[in-house]
DNA sequence: TCTATTTAGGTACTTAAATTCCGAAATAGG
DNA sequence: CCTATTTCGGAATTTAAGTACCTAAATAGA
């Protein structure tokens, strides 16, 4: 079983629980509650998070009533930047493939997977977050 | 640093040697030629192929002399099947967020990742070992 | 028939990434 | 203050991919 589009489980969560906290907006929500909301683990969210927060895009505070909200700029930041803050910056302009040495002249694939990259990469970019806030 | 497509290394093994295979015959190529000629680990290459074979995309022939080469139905096999007998069967038509519960009526993306699933889906479906044949 | 070569395939090891666990720190509310 | 709540962050665990190792089987060629 396998998917050809690369995103970790971590990297759905930090978009996932991100777009409900920016629904939820002004009130903050804590990893307890979004992790039911999302029906995911309480621990591995609560990790996410804490990288989220430290990219600054989250403000977290922390006892009784504490818990995780947007940062002020937070709304204009593109899903990609997002994603690349979870599972890494992303390199385009290479063939996937390309790990190993190629043999060939030119890309086998002519580059149909660089197109497809790039419009991975492009799709990620237009979506912000401020499109899913306070709207359904 | 990530990648936006899904490509095992071993993937990558296989429709290399796969190619340079075709472009060789009819004479049979052995590992350790492929993985001088690949740049890559003879051991992991042995094991693809192995996979290769089971799957009856090359018949293996031990001895001095040995070696691999493409089975007579094989250079109709499209990079997609593959893949698949590497990386696993792909299943399109679920957003690939999707392992969590997505809380959302629609996908936050409208099957844009959906779309570009199957793009890529098509593109190595399109493309068939004989495209490498005999020519360079 | 003997020997060197080469794949088969099982097991075990290594490495890296993803995930979980747990004690420490902060803070709101009583 | 004290306590319950909640995030923080380092350590440990789990999982997956890749790599190495070893013995067996096949076979070409001397
Ligand atoms: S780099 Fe080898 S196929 Fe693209
Ligand atoms: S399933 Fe949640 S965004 Fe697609």
């Amino acid at each position: 079983m396998s998917n050809l589009i690369n995103i970790s489980e971590a990297a759905s969560l930090a978009l996932h629980g991100l777009v409900l906290i920016a629904k939820n907006q002004p009130l903050r929500m804590n990893v307890k509650v979004l992790a039911e909301e999302l029906n995911a683990s309480q621990t591995h969210l609560a990790k996410v998070f804490q990288k989220l927060s430290k990219a600054g895009l989250v403000k977290s505070l922390r006892g009784p009533a504490g818990g995780f909200e947007l940062n002020n700029l937070a709304e204009d930041i593109t899903f990609l930047e997002i994603y690349e803050i979870i599972d890494g910056k992303v390199t385009l302009g290479a063939c996937p493939f390309g790990k190993i040495h190629c043999v060939f002249q030119s890309c086998m694939f002519d580059n149909e997977l660089n197109r497809i990259s790039t419009d991975i990469y492009n799709t990620f970019k237009q979506i912000k977050l401020s499109d899913f806030s306070k709207k359904e």
